[in-house]
DNA sequence: CCGTATCCTGGTTGATACTG
DNA sequence: CAGTATCAACCAGGATACGG
């Protein structure tokens, strides 16, 4: 697995590279939301609920700035801003689903259930 | 996507719980390397040039704990020991096939090219 | 050869407050 | 409503030294 340089940092193989694009606690979370349909700040927000205001903002900006999604500002008061998967950021989804499929088989033989009701 | 509570510590979905078995730096490129043949501790620290003997001594006793490895100590001097993927280690390489297939898109999208000599 | 312990650094994240 | 700035806390990880 030879190593690499972007951007001034080095990574050492691909699975690296591609987890510095999606991993981290939000970026899957985000993405698989935004998948099912577009949202405003405030609905992904409400979506998240353990995401502080500031890390909502940077990552989305972070998934911006590597194409995964748009942002759409509409120039009313007050502010209305909309986020978008792109066909970029869809190709991201099919990794969610193997990660997440792995976790839940994981889950199941320690006999983890998730909360169903509030 | 609803919360879990394990071991004392809350995940919010089953990517995170993933995540929490198989990332960090050097989990997926141990058991990458282990799934293709048995190797001793110091095998192992060549290669995997830039990890420090810190970090694979605790990621080896996390992926053990988990179940994902063996270690068998051979009770010679100096000493001799042996790491193993196990079945369920196994069932972690279709997920990092995945994730590496990803990332090696992504970088044929932005011209990244390996080092392929010293 | 392999492992543990200690110290220390810096990046990541949360809390809070302020802006258009 | 959405975003930015600042500060402090935390924790992953490196360097080093010592032990079986």
């Amino acid at each position: 697995m030879p190593d690499f340089l972007h951007n001034g940092k080095l990574y050492y193989n691909p699975v690296e590279f591609a987890m510095s694009h999606i991993g981290g606690t939000w970026k899957m979370p985000i993405l698989w939301r935004l998948n099912k349909q577009v949202m405003r700040y405030s609905e992904l927000k409400k979506y998240l609920p353990h995401i502080s205001h500031k890390m909502l903002t940077t990552q989305l900006r972070e998934l911006e700035a590597h194409g995964f999604v748009t942002r759409t500002v509409f120039p009313v008061v007050p502010p209305h801003v909309e986020y978008r998967i792109t066909d970029k950021g869809r190709r991201v989804i099919p990794v969610i689903e193997t990660i997440r499929q792995f976790g839940r088989e994981l889950m199941d033989e320690l006999g983890i259930v998730e909360r169903t009701g509030p």
